[in-house]
DNA sequence: CTTATTTTGCAACCACGTTTCATTTTATCA
DNA sequence: TGATAAAATGAAACGTGGTTGCAAAATAAG
C-alpha cells in the first residue's frame, strides 16, 4: 500500500505528533529516545534544569550523550542557557521564537536562595544600554536573586 | 633597644605599610606571601581575575592555598564574585566599603565576547525590584556582554 | 625566644566538560 | 519493504577545578 492511497483517517492520525515531536520536527532534529525523554522533562517542569537535573529524573542515562543532546538542543535554538549566578549550568525551554544561532530570550532568570531553582522571568524590564563609556554592548542579562513564591509561602506557614 | 626607645624618623618609616599590607591590616589577616601576591595582581589589573589568571601571573603557586586564599578573601570582603555569564569564576577587589559577610558592590559587570576580559561598571543603573509576582528580591546581578573599548578600537584600527 | 594559632602544601577525591572512535540507529528512497 | 548514507550513541580516556583532611611550616603576640 503506497501512502497516496492511505484513506484520509490514517494521514490525519499520522499528523497527530506529540508535542515532543513536533519540537523535533521543527528544528529538523532526528527523533532518538533520550531526545524525546529530555523535551519531556523540560516540558514538565517550567524551571531551568541542569545536567544533573536531568540524570536524576531520567533514571541516569549516558551522560555523554546527554550532554550532547544538551548542546544540540541550545545550537538549534530548543532550549537557552539560564545564567543564575551559581557555578551550575542550567538550560530552558526557548519561546517559539528562536531557531538555530538565533536566540531571542530576552528576559531575568530568578534564582532562589532557599530552594536552589530557577526560572524565567517574562515581565521584568531589562535595561536597553548602547554602550557604557566606550564598551559596545550587545547584550544584558539581569539574575534575580532572592526567595521565589513556592518558598515565600511556605517560610509563611511554618511561622 | 626596646620599641619604646626607637627614634621618630624609625617608627614613621615602619607606619609606611604598602597599600597590600594596609589592606591585610584592615581586614586582620596574616601577612603570607601568597596574599601579597594575589593582593598585587588585584591592584595592578583592573579587570576580574580568575583563579587560573592568577595561577599564571604567580608562576603556578599551589593551587589548593590559591583556592583558599581567594575564598578567604571573598569572606573576609577584600573581592567579590564577578558574574559574567561564562563557566570561569571570577574575583575583582570590592570598593572600600565592603568586610567580613558584608558585601555591597551594586554594579554591572561587562564582559568583551572578544578577549574574554570582565570589567566592574560602576556607572550602571541597577533595576531596583522589590518582587516579581510572588518572588521576594532580595538582590540583582547585571551582565553585560558585548566588546570592551580596547577591543574596539583595535577592531577599528585594523579594518 | 617561646608558644598558640593560623596557614601551607600534599595526597586524594569527586564533579564536569570535552574529544575520539567504533557501533548502532535513524531517515530516506528506490 | 529493504538497502544505504548520514547522524547519534556509548565507552574510553583525558583535562580542569573544586573540596576536604592532615601533618609540617610560618606567623603574630608576649
Ligand atoms: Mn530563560
Ligand atoms: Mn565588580
Ligand atoms: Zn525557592
Ligand atoms: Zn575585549
Amino acid at each position: 500500500m503506497r501512502s497516496s492511497e492511505k484513506p484520509e483517517v490514517l494521514l490525519h492520525l499520522e499528523e497527530m505528533l506529540s508535542p515532543v515531536r513536533q519540537l523535533l520536527k521543527a528544528h529538523s532534529l532526528r527523533r532518538t529516545a533520550i531526545r524525546e525523554q529530555v523535551l519531556n522533562v523540560f516540558l514538565q517542569r517550567k524551571e531551568a534544569v541542569s545536567q544533573s537535573d536531568l540524570e536524576q529524573a531520567l533514571g541516569h542515562p549516558d551522560r555523554i550523550t546527554l550532554y550532547r543532546t544538551l548542546r544540540t538542543f541550545e545550537e538549534k535554538g530548543l532550549v537557552h542557557r539560564a545564567i543564575d549566578g551559581t557555578d551550575k549550568l542550567k538550560f530552558a525551554l526557548c519561546s517559539s521564537g528562536c531557531s538555530h544561532h538565533k536566540h531571542q530570550d530576552q528576559h531575568a532568570h530568578g534564582h532562589c536562595e532557599h530552594c536552589g531553582r530557577t526560572i524565567c522571568m517574562e515581565g521584568v524590564w531589562l535595561p536597553e544600554l548602547q554602550s557604557v563609556d566606550g564598551f559596545q554592548v550587545k547584550s544584558t542579562f539581569l539574575i534575580v536573586q532572592g526567595v521565589c513564591s513556592d518558598c515565600g509561602k511556605r517560610i509563611a506557614t511554618k511561622k
